[in-house]
DNA sequence: GAGTGGTCTAGACCACCCC
DNA sequence: GGGTGGTCTAGACCACTCG
């Protein structure tokens, strides 16, 4: 009787959560509105109100909902705030943090490159957009920003005009295109500054900047944008918290 | 009676908490060994079971102890995995994480200087251990690094011959003088390699390093490390989880 | 088998929000 | 006042570890 079946099993607020991401990938609940309480979801599922309340509790964690005592518990929506401190790192010589105004350069329509296809899982030769911005932080150009998102899921979106789209862009994901930005991961290297960096940025040819490079996942864990970021470290920092 | 007293209420699985790390700030349980059950441990403090456990899953998720089922709730010990996955984000192409070698090229005693006074908060003129390390990744040398630690705090370090210094401090800090490393922070800039780095990591001169400044506090919350390293990016990058 | 942490339940009360 | 999530309790059972 040594039946081992490994993985088959899963403790029953997983399950749940698990049913409750799929509910909000669909959209069932637009960002920002609220979900059943936890009385109405543990009846309909037919379990205690402690199991809902552990799996909604996680999803807060995550930033999945927003949990309000009093209030209700809400899909989530991205706000200037969550921007500033779950997405946007650099900050300043104290470590106070600002949202940089962002000026679009170019929105343009193309199709996949290799390194395209690998960061976002797309096929070869497949339709995407690409927009480049540089972003000011205290009127100061501090980055230049290029950004690859597949066609198919923002459609149309090479020809929003410049002054459609936001600096802070998942809050316009999620308005316009309905798509959620749920993680993201980063991986950082120290690079020389191009010529036309150098001039876009006010430094000197060769000099060192940062490079941010991001993937960013939907709710289904689809990566749905792949942007690189070079940065002048002069007078601001990436601010990392381990643990 | 409008008696607003804003502050003074905090629930009671925090108030354990607090009470369980000033518990282990004060060795009471010295690194890898076991706490005492959550049955023992809810008698002792006359709340019930699920608060304690409320107390201890926190700190778990803070890497403060590490329960596992079955055997007991132990206090948290350095060890090679946690460095490697807490603490240590360079990484190469495919993301994976190798420990990197190291090699001691200096350890000595000295004065602060107003840069450590502020990282390490300290008074000016305090004595401190510097230490200065090559550190290897497939024997490539890819970083270097310089300590800098308050000398009351590890007295007599700067004398510790160089192959007594382990790779991964963390855990020499905890056995040797316990001091058990909870959190830290860093901080990233892109920098030109001054000919001194250029020679030791096999660049040119002026070629672009990531410079990763961290801050370590011990289980007190008290800053007890501050180091900066400087890493050749051209074949590993700092590699950063959102969320 | 005894002891540990992990899950699940049920019910009580509290803090907060809104009508 | 009624509804929400947050805390606290008590007890049951499960999964895991060790002797």
């Amino acid at each position: 009787m040594t039946e081992t079946s490994p993985p088959s099993y899963s403790p029953l607020y997983q399950q749940i959560k698990t049913l409750l991401v799929k509910r909000l990938a669909s959209n069932e609940w637009s960002p920002g509105s609220a979900l059943p309480s936890e009385i109405k979801l543990a009846t309909a599922y037919g379990v205690s109100q402690g199991t809902i309340r552990k799996a909604l509790t996680e999803m807060g964690k995550e930033h999945l909902v927003k949990r309000r005592q009093g209030r209700g518990t809400f899909a989530a929506q991205h706000s200037q705030e969550r921007a500033l401190f779950q997405f946007f790192h650099l900050v300043g010589a104290n470590d106070e943090r600002h949202l940089p105004d962002s000026h679009v350069i170019s929105s343009q329509r193309g199709s996949t490159t290799s390194d395209e296809c690998q960061a976002l899982e797309l096929g070869s030769g497949m339709a995407v957009v690409r927009i480049k911005r540089v972003r000011y932080l205290n009127d100061e150009a501090v980055i230049t920003e290029s950004l690859t998102v597949p066609s198919d899921v923002f459609p149309g979106l090479e020809e929003q005009p410049a002054d459609r789209l936001p600096n802070t862009l998942y809050s316009f994901y999620e308005s316009e295109y309905g798509v959620v930005i749920a993680h993201a991961s980063e991986r950082l290297r120290a690079i020389a500054a191009t010529p036309l960096e150098a001039e876009l940025l006010g430094v000197a040819a060769g000099s060192p900047l940062l490079a941010v490079e991001r993937r960013a996942l939907d709710l289904n864990n689809r990566p749905v944008e792949w942007r690189i970021s070079h940065c002048n470290t002069e007078h601001y920092h990436y601010f990392n918290e381990l643990d």
